[in-house]
RNA sequence: GGGCCGGUGGCGGAACGGUAGACGCAGGGGACUUAAAAUCCCCUGGGCAUUUUGCCCGUGUGGGUUCGAAUCCCACCCGGCCCA
């Protein structure tokens, strides 16, 4: 009997190419189905499709597969996340342009892409560096700056002064900070950037994450990054200057204990308060605590650092003359950019008073003090003391009334005060009514820094007119597009500023000569709305049509966790603005969020061609074909764990396709007239029903190691079958064809070809998927283990429907459980249907 | 320092609070072959005992809850990620 070979290389592009032809993966409208939206991040045209890629699509295909064979109207789209930094290194570095360099890429990774045989729609592909995608990037950025939600402002940004730019933060390497074009330290510099006011969102962004189906750590982080404190804003007189310091605080009833108050070098105040004698140091403190970056800067681990300004300001409650120093821990950007600092009841006030010889003032005590002195801050709650008017309060600390619960209760020994009795609320309470401050809120979100000084990104549409100043660009005079001819200099500055042409403009208001905005945006702003653009790619009068919403919003989601602050949180940001302005009628744009886990090279360490242990999946759908490679790659273990590659484990999996292969295609060698048993028959009944219940719900939430172990499973029980005579039944030949059904999702091309080889049309990919019926899955017999005080002593088979009684007495009448309760007294039986007796007995 | 996630055979990993180790890899034995590869069949957590029936240990460590814990609770150790 000759054998047909399972060659992947003659059957995949093959199918790829039918498929295409009979476009059966080109999205519909279509009422009669529920349509499910189903989106996995794009991509950035790196030029190569590498592993980590197939583990994020392969799997998210099969899923979109399995949605489809299951009745729903399925969106997979895809696109290329295309403007961006590498583009245009790749244009100074190696003279090519950005564009070209990108369109290359593109066309590679397409290629890549396809054979891997996903579904995607690919008549809806997404360039977000074309005019007809950007443009709409600006027409957004318009309406941003119509809602007051786009603005220009002075911000500190990382300046190269040998390249004369500003760098990415990417661009900035090393722990001392240098240039990673030409070595030179780096410094922070004031610059007129733009800026969305993300910030104004702040409360429900954070909010809102309890309402979305995401990670819990991604949530975690998101609501980390939002980072809300509750406070008091308090103002300090400064003496002999005419003015205010504004300091927020989280800890409003330790102002009793602020012994100095702290500035970030940056606060203008700090010009005013310095005294000629400190000025000298003050500088110079300046401009290192500029070249540092904030992460150094909050570091608990760095020394704490600053030095006096020379001035004073009064402690509204106390009276006293208090120090002002400037120190890097304190960011401008933060609060008000000052602090009251009270040592004994902060860490790092803590640190920086012992440092400097600075007063420290207990004011909040643990209940249980005993009176000696404390040798660190406390931070807990407590009981007010030196307080004045607060003196012998309770303080929750660091904790607010809502927050308070049995177990804190318990474990400071602290009663709650009544409403308003506690030191903080009536501190609060007490400085509204003095108007010395006012309860506040801070949140750790800055808003949206989105200029680039880069040539390859969306040219922000605003002109600076010498008479009417800042102008927004008309929306019928979008896109302002990139212009092609242009230079890059080696400084890495921006072409966009010496290109005379796009530069030099007339004023939309006046009509007189005027200057473009040559910033461009963050790429980020492209990933933001994008997944609306695939509803309708090619809509020019709006980012999307109106008429398509109904796709909206997307149902699932899946992508890498290293997006799981920035790009999610900017895209939820700007789904809320669409939503104020009359866009969509839903707040979120991703209800649900599949986080995929990141694949490991061989050894087990992160994937990187330092280490040599990169896998190039080319390589491998060369050797195994594309099934094998998104078969074993699903089969490592669950998604979203991730995991090491392994080049032995691969090889199961291809084992595994050429045994089903052989499995179907090879007629049994069973004589034709064998008159199936009834047992047999019975038994193929059971696993196809059980097969196709564990694999639908394995699918159905992402459980796609399980899923192919339980196909693995039946082909292993459908091979012994096939040696008996049940092939003469036709629940053999249906059998074989759910199989074939129950892989299409996630090897397509082996289903297909099998598919067809058992005598069908094309395409295994719209048929309807296999549904089970609970009784044929049932098991008519089952192994009842038999406990003695929880330790097993005996298994037999039993019928199904067992009765307890009769389950009892069997197990009683076997040998070994009655060697084990030998001159013991039964004390109770515990029996689980269908699983175990436990006899509990002394 | 805080938060989140994880720690199960030689390896990747299974396991509604109910037979720990499904499925696969690697390994061992056998069949087929002149031979090898491929393929097929059997075995494979550790230990003890053994003719079988069997017994003990075992899911990072130590406690706890429970008739019964990989699973739930507490403390700790280790690894990863995030925030400081």
């Amino acid at each position: 009997m000759s054998k047909v070979a399972y060659i992947p290389s003659e059957i995949e592009p093959k199918w790829q190419r039918r498929w295409e032809e009979m476009g059966i993966y080109r999205t519909q409208d279509d009422p009669s189905r529920p349509k499910f939206y189903l989106l996995s991040m794009f991509p950035y045209p790196s030029g190569n499709l590498h592993t980590g890629h197939w583990y994020a699509f392969a799997p998210a295909d099969a899923y979109a597969r399995f949605m489809r064979m299951q009745g729903h109207n399925v969106l997979f789209p895809i696109g290329f996340d295309a403007f961006g930094l590498p583009a245009e290194n790749a244009a100074i570095k190696r003279n090519v342009h950005p564009k070209e360099w990108t369109y290359k890429n593109i066309e590679h990774m397409r290629w890549q892409f396809k054979r891997m045989g996903p579904s995607f729609d690919w008549s809806r592909e997404i360039i977000t560096c074309e005019p007809e995608y950007y443009r709409w990037n600006q027409w957004f950025f318009l309406q941003f700056y119509k809602r007051g939600l786009a603005y220009r402002e002075k911000a500190p940004v990382d300046w190269c002064p040998t390249c004369n730019t500003t760098l990415a933060r990417e661009q900035v390497v090393g722990e001392d900070r240098r240039c990673e074009r030409c070595d030179t330290p780096v410094i922070k510099r004031e610059l007129e950037q733009w800026k969305l006011r993300i910030t104004t969102y702040a409360e429900e962004l954070l909010n809102d994450i309890e309402t979305l189906e995401w990670p819990e750590s991604i949530k975690v982080m998101q609501r980390n990054w939002i980072g809300k404190s509750r406070g008091a804003t308090i103002r300090f007189p400064v003496e002999g200057v005419d003015d205010v310091i504004e300091v927020f605080t989280t800890r409003p009833d330790t102002v009793y204990g602020a012994t100095f108050m702290v500035l970030a070098p940056e606060h203008p105040l700090v010009e005013k308060i310095t005294t000629p004698e400190q000025r000298e140091e003050v500088e110079a403190y300046k401009y290192q605590a500029a070249r540092q970056s904030e992460i150094e800067r909050m570091s608990t681990e760095k020394e704490k650092t600053g030095v006096f300004t020379g001035g004073y300001a009064i402690n509204p409650f106390t009276n006293e003359r208090i120090p002002i120093w400037i120190a890097d821990y304190v960011l401008m950007g933060y609060g008000t950019g000052a602090i009251m600092a009270v040592p004994s009841g902060d860490e790092r006030d803590w640190e920086f008073a012992t440092t400097y010889n600075l007063p420290i003032r207990i004011v909040v005590v643990p209940p249980d003090w005993d009176g000696e002195p404390l040798t660190a801050a406390y931070t807990g709650p407590g009981k007010m003391v030196n307080s004045g008017p607060l003196t012998g309060r309770i303080t929750l600390g660091k904790y607010w009334r809502d927050e308070w619960n049995e177990t804190l209760a318990k474990e400071y020994g602290i009663e709650l005060p009544p409403e308003g009795e506690e030191a903080k609320e009536a501190i609060i309470a007490h400085m509204e009514a003095e108007d010395i401050g006012h309860a506040d809120v801070t949140y750790r979100l800055r808003d949206w820094l989105i200029s680039r000084q880069r040539y390859w990104g969306t040219p922000i549409p605003i002109v600076y007119c010498p008479t009417c100043g800042t102008v927004p660009v008309p929306e019928e005079e979008l896109p302002i597009t990139l212009p092609d001819d242009v230079d890059f200099r080696p400084t890495g500055e921006s072409p966009l500023k010496f290109h005379d042409e796009f530069r030099n403009t007339t004023c939309p208001k006046c009509g007189g000569p005027a200057e473009r905005e040559t910033d461009t945006m963050d790429t980020f702003v492209d990933s933001s709305w994008y997944q609306y653009r695939y509803l309708s790619p090619h809509y020019d009068a709006g980012p999307f049509d109106p008429s398509q919403t109904h796709w909206l919003p997307v149902d699932q989601y899946t992508g890498g966790a290293e997006h799981a602050v920035m790009h999610l949180l900017y895209a939820r940001f700007w789904t809320k603005v669409m939503r104020d302005m009359g866009m969509v009628d839903f707040d979120e744009p991703f209800p649900r969020l599949f986080s995929q886990g990141v694949i490991l090279g061989p050894d087990g360490q992160k994937m990187s061609k330092s280490r040599g242990n990169v896998v190039d999946p080319d390589a491998l759908v060369d050797q195994y074909g594309a099934d094998t490679v998104r078969g074993y790659l699903m089969f490592i273990g669950p998604w979203n764990e991730g995991g090491p590659f392994s080049t032995h484990g691969i090889e199961g999996m291809y084992r595994f396709l050429n045994r089903v292969w052989d499995m179907v295609l090879t007629p049994p060698d069973v004589p034709s007239d064998a008159p199936p048993s009834d047992e047999e028959v019975r038994r193929l009944e059971r696993r196809l029903h059980q097969t196709i219940r564990d694999v639908t719900n394995d699918l159905r939430q992402f459980a796609f190691n399980t899923a192919i172990a339980a196909l693995m499973k039946f082909s292993n029980d459908l091979r012994d079958l096939k040696k008996t005579s049940v092939v003469n039944h036709p629940l053999w030949r249906e059998s074989l064809e759910t199989f074939v059904k129950l892989m299409a999702p996630l090897t397509p091309h082996i289903a297909e070809e099998l598919w067809v080889r058992l005598g069908h049309e094309p395409s295994v990919h719209t048929q309807s998927w296999p549904t089970w019926d609970e009784e044929r899955a049932a098991e008519d017999v089952f192994e009842l283990v038999i406990q003695v005080n929880g330790k097993t002593r005996d298994k037999i088979t039993v019928p199904a429907d067992i009765t307890e009684e009769e389950a009892k007495t069997k197990a009683l009448a076997s040998p070994n459980v009655q060697r084990h309760l030998d001159g013991k007294e039964v004390k109770r039986v515990i029996y689980v249907p269908g699983r175990l007796l436990n006899i509990v007995a002394t």
